[in-house]
DNA sequence: GTCTATATTGTGATAGAC
DNA sequence: GTCTATCACAATATAGAC
């Protein structure tokens, strides 16, 4: 399930683990009747499944919020409600427990993306892409969190999942803004930066939260407010790719270039 | 110098230090002729003031790669060229080289802000502002990654200047783009998202430099991607701003509002 | 001011009883 | 599978000779 995409490199900081700890596997030596085994792997497969859960729902927050290297197994134990041990039965290392937070949400990075296709309707199509970002920095705030974390800090773990994976998603659905573009339905961009204005605003809202609600003067922000971010958001990209929306008050209003 | 804005609250992680030990003071307590003393004196601070230069440069470094948690003297000692305990002597505790860094970068955040005005032209101005962003991602990438960090993990040290500071500041420029929406020479846009939409876009390159760079496939930014980036970031900010520039080959397409 | 040597402790990881 | 007790180490910070 874990480390499919990720890069077995770098470690957060140089850590202490001199032996490479192999992945502990389950083995039931004890001669049992056969439906009481079953029964007892079953309640064990339980336990381990929703303790798995636990530990990377508390991880993806400690992770969120200290970043890797500031991140303690015994902060992620205590909000799991596991001892600290239990962590590294599971996950083994610190390092192999942040690249199963890291797995877990590139899943949720390229879906959306993935959902952009060319015979759609260009506005209609990214206003929905626009969207589904939004709604994941509302919801999962921290795996954007923790996602950009890694980025900012070389993507030791993830550079192969961005070099191949993403690159490679990326190249596609580049095609086909520049579809769109040819087909005279959107104004000439660089497709690849019209990418990046669309992640960078829709992560923004997670990611910098704390400075957009300062500035604000929010104390929290709510659903309320993401409804109107979510608008804002999605008006600025489509005028900036050329698709005004018919009830925009403002169509095209002239203006003078900067001093090239 | 330092720490004019910044919250002396909470630190990378919870740390040593269990003495707040005071930040040593100079004293000259030989007797000496006065001329010498002068000399020696002069020497002194400019001895001071490049190791203090050496070691805010190194830390930046150390700390946009890292993060604070993840940051260690060791490693700003060795790349300041200095043994680790001289950065104690100057600075103190690595909380309070870390502020002394940030204090640096609070400077360069406001400063381009802080050009826009409400007299010129909406297009000049905003383009100004922009090209100053991005030429801050290039020339000072590590300085966006360290702000990036502490905004990304709580902002606890500079939690103060964005209530304070900044927030002032962006109230005074929301009211100029408002002036601007209110005289029909821009588009009726949130002054606040819209300056999100500039942070995020033109940070963004510095931020997610890795990203960018693997999904461009190229192995290193050159001033001329950036040169790239930046005509396309104006061009796409000013048309969500409702200000195409003439020479826009594409003005203004219909298009088909999402399914709202 | 400089820098080696060291005190101290937070933290990842494991052993081993239950 | 669970969890207490413990180890080993790395990192902050300081003492004190130069």
């Amino acid at each position: 399930m874990a480390g499919s995409r990720l890069t077995p490199s770098r470690p957060c900081r140089k850590m202490v683990a001199p032996i490479p700890s192999p992945f502990p596997s389950r083995s039931d030596p004890l001669p049992m009747d056969v439906t009481e085994k079953a029964q007892t792997a079953a309640r064990g497969r339980r336990i381990r499944r929703e303790n798995v859960e636990r530990i990377l729902k508390a991880a993806e927050l400690v992770f969120a919020e200290a970043g890797c290297a500031g991140a303690t197994m015994a902060d992620i134990a205590d909000k799991a409600g596991l001892p600290k041990a239990n962590l590294h039965y599971y996950f083994g290392t610190k390092e192999d427990l942040y690249r199963a937070v890291l797995d877990n949400i590139l899943r949720l990075w390229l879906d959306p993306l993935a959902g952009l296709d060319a015979s759609a309707d260009p506005a209609t199509a990214l206003t929905a892409y626009i969207r589904a970002k939004m709604d994941a920095s509302r919801l999962r705030p921290n795996a954007s969190k923790v996602f950009a974390n890694e980025i900012l800090h070389g993507a030791s773990q993830i550079g192969e999942f961005l070099a191949e994976d993403l690159r490679r998603l990326v190249d596609r659905k580049a095609a086909v803004i520049e579809q769109w573009i040819s087909e005279g339905r959107m104004a000439p961009v660089d497709p690849r930066q019209f990418f990046f204005m669309i992640w960078s605003m829709t992560q923004h809202y997670a990611d910098f939260e704390v400075q957009v609600r300062t500035v604000l003067g929010r104390k929290k922000l709510t659903r309320d407010d993401f409804a109107h971010f979510t608008a804002e958001v999605v008006r600025m990209v489509l005028r900036a790719g050329g698709l005004a929306p018919p009830d925009d008050p403002v169509s095209c209003t002239g203006g003078v270039p900067g001093e090239s």
